[in-house]
DNA sequence: GAGCACTGC
């Protein structure tokens, strides 16, 4: 898919006269680094294994330097020599970047040549790339206009053992292409006339029956069999060698420091009284080193901060230098570099972090880490439908990721909050998310693929089967599934060329029709990334303030219309008199004033020109309704009829599809007005089971704009 | 009158 990103790589760097320059101890510093690395010793063989094996997995340990060396080994070992890139995955967008700015460094080459990457909203690849980084949902994406991944040797799934919702429907797929390609490159052996290739093709098709012929013929493309790597770190590599069929696992040692592991001697009631008091006794006996403290969410973090300083206030004026840094992913990014710069002199640095520090960024001079054992988690009632946020203990995985933290530069210590015996009754993994979120997307992705029978496709662990089964409804309601479960033409087709949540593509397919495209691009992409407000608590008021001048009676979507155009418009006023880098400088100063996340904002910009460019592919009207917001309110309700609500006599909402209670989110214009029928955006259940981003509509709208749900039958 | 861990297209 091209991207806006593409361009601008094009543009700015054309010639790529931008070639990496190297003074030569550099070079040779690098050289050595990577000689040194643990899978060194076993390149030659790798390459072996690889070329023996067409599934191979790789369990490495960190630091064993797998995910930089491994496809440049591959690449030395004739893997492209016919043309073919090798596919690097990851679960994480900066990962994907910056181990592939690393490999260009160690190739002596630019990002963008040989070593490319590539991940939503920017494409730094060419036509001379060989080694691709990508994040695993892109190569997913990639697959539905090359089913066949055609233009690759080797595909490798690094961070396996993560089992994201993209990695586990990309591990079912590569499988069947695996065996699709390798099939096609039997047959094709036999074939002498280069004529009869394409023929090929179809008849593996029709050799494997109607049901699994979901990889539609790729006219004309030469097809030589896929080496798939499987890389994890995780200590069970016998799950996915029994996947594929019992495939080879291959061993790297890592390179770490030792990390000293410390049980408490009973479980502790207050796991934030602990860690205060573990936090103070690293800083008054041990040595220099920064802590990193594990906690569940922003107002933990920020209640352990203030109590830090309280605590710190008591101690004579020579032991009070310590410096708190909190990072949490709702944090504006300015703030959140603090916790990368160097602390003066004789300070130590304690890092008060979410789970984003356990693989999300990764933190120098950590010597201390402590684990309290438990995180905030997202489950998800396959019954009900409804997400919530839970703190449940740990994995043993997730323990060892997070004491590994500490050992990375040099020898270090974990103080786990809870006694030896209970890390023996943690479970091994995290439980992969495929088995509790919801799957209207997965579901769209696979039958856009072909997949028709979910709940006979290979997973390598099965999603539940009422949440498929809810999810297939939803889908139908929505006009993306026929009865006979086939995707619809052109709504259901549509929709999964949409990378959005299904409910949000039929918002914009029906928006088109409504007359009112304009408006709804703007709250779908408002409504696609995190939080737009941030107010923090000690300048509440303020933020309020700021809020009412956005405000719209007629709900939050027409709000978030306002705070885009607002936003628009200043930027626009703002390059009158300045350069494109000082207007967006401007604008962010603007977003701080208003108390609104500069990068959500960019975030909803970005996801904005996507889906307009996605939109007009399509040829679906971009027109505005003007001032008749009526229009776009029944436009919202036609598309978001699942989630319409009736006010009760006790202020309270009923759900109709699901009679279910809920409350409005005091974050939500509406929490006052409460009007009779709402529609909204998104259930979660906190203290509360509260919904969020709603709109005001007319009840008398749904029977008409949602027979299919609120049809009067005869 | 309440707080939302983290990713991804």
């Amino acid at each position: 898919m091209p991207s806006m990103a593409t361009q601008n790589f094009r543009t700015s760097n054309g010639n790529f006269q931008n070639e990496a320059k190297f003074d030569p101890t550099r070079r040779q510093k690098i050289k050595e680094q990577r000689k040194s690395l643990p899978i060194a010793a076993v390149e030659k063989r790798l390459v072996e294994e690889v070329k023996n094996n067409d599934t191979l997995i790789i369990v490495g340990e960190t630091g064993s330097g797998k995910t930089t060396q491994l496809p440049q080994y591959l690449y030395y070992g004739g893997f492209c020599r016919e043309g073919g890139v090798i596919g690097i995955t990851q679960p994480r967008r900066v990962a994907a970047v910056s181990v592939a700015k690393r490999v260009a460094e160690e190739c002596g080459v630019a990002v963008g040549q040989k070593v490319g990457y590539a991940i939503r909203f920017e494409d730094v690849t060419s036509s001379s790339t060989m080694i691709k980084y990508m994040t695993d949902g892109l190569l997913l994406r990639e697959a539905l206009l090359d089913p066949y991944l055609s233009k690759y040797s080797v595909i490798i799934v690094d961070e396996a053992h993560e089992r994201t919702v993209h990695t586990d429907v990309l591990l079912g797929l590569l499988k069947s292409v695996k065996e699709k390609r390798s099939k096609f490159a039997n047959k094709a052996l036999n074939i002498n006339n280069a004529n009869s290739l394409k023929n090929g093709l179809q008849e593996v098709a029709e050799h494997d029956g109607p049901g699994s012929t979901f990889l539609k013929p790729c006219h004309g493309k030469r097809l030589s069999p896929l080496k798939l790597i499987i890389m994890s770190a995780s200590l069970d590599a016998r799950g996915f060698s029994e996947y594929f069929g019992g495939a080879r696992a291959v061993h790297i040692q890592g390179r770490q420091y030792p990390v000293d592991l410390l049980y408490t001697l009973q479980p502790e009631t207050d796991y934030v009284d602990a860690a205060l008091i573990t936090i103070f006794q690293i800083h008054l006996e041990e040595r220099d080193g920064d802590i990193l403290v594990f906690l569940t969410g922003q107002e933990e973090i920020e209640s352990v901060e203030r109590l830090i300083h309280e605590r710190l206030r008591q101690l004579p004026e020579g032991n009070r230098k310590l410096l708190t840094c909190p990072i949490f992913s709702s944090l504006p990014s300015e703030k959140q570099n603090k916790v990368f710069r160097l602390a003066p002199p004789g300070v130590r640095k304690v890092i008060l972090a979410t789970n984003i520090a356990e693989t999300s960024v990764t933190i120098p001079g950590i010597r201390y880490v402590i684990d309290p054992g438990v995180v905030k988690a997202r489950t998800y009632d396959p019954d009900t439908g409804i997400e919530s946020l839970d703190i449940v203990k740990t994995s043993k995985a997730q323990a060892l990721q997070r004491s590994g933290r500490a050992g990375r530069e040099a020898p270090g210590k974990c103080y786990r909050l809870y006694p030896e015996s209970e890390f023996g009754k943690f479970e091994d993994s995290t439980t992969p998310e495929i088995k509790r979120c919801d799957l209207s997307n997965v579901i769209l992705v696979l039958k856009a693929l072909g997949i028709d029978d979910i709940a006979g496709f290979d997973f390598i662990d099965k999603p539940n089967r009422i949440s498929i089964i809810r999810s297939l409804e939803s889908l139908f309601l929505l006009g993306a599934l026929a009865e006979d479960g086939k995707l619809t033409d052109p709504i259901g087709q549509q929709m999964a060329k949409l990378p959005l949540e299904p409910v949000f593509s039929k918002a914009l397919i029906l928006a088109s029709q409504f007359n009112c495209l304009e408006e709804m691009l703007i709250v779908i992409a408002m409504l696609s990334v995190e939080s737009i407000f941030y107010a923090p608590r000690e300048k509440l008021e303020e933020s309020r303030t700021a809020l009412k001048c956005f405000s719209s009676p007629e709900g939050d979507h027409l709000t978030l219309i306002n705070v885009y155009r607002a936003s628009v418009e200043f930027l626009e006023k703002s390059r009158l008199t300045n350069n494109n880098e000082k207007a967006e400088k401007n604008l962010r100063t603007w977003c701080k004033e208003n108390f609104i996340n500069s990068r959500s904002l960019s975030h909803a910009r970005d996801v904005h020109s996507q889906i307009k460019r996605n939109v007009e592919q399509m040829g679906l009207k971009i027109t505005s309704c003007g001032d008749d917001m009526l229009v776009f309110r029944r436009c919202l309700a036609a598309s978001f009829f699942l989630n319409a609500a009736l006010k009760q006599p006790d202020g309270a909402y009923r759900i109709l599809s699901s009679d279910l209670t809920v409350q409005i989110h005091p974050s939500s214009v509406l929490f006052r007005s409460k009007p009779e029928c709402i529609i909204f955006d998104r259930l979660v259940r906190t203290n509360n089971s509260y919904i969020r981003n709603i709109c005001r509509v007319d009840y008398l709208w749904l029977p008409e704009l949602a027979p299919q749900c609120y049809g009067l039958s005869e």
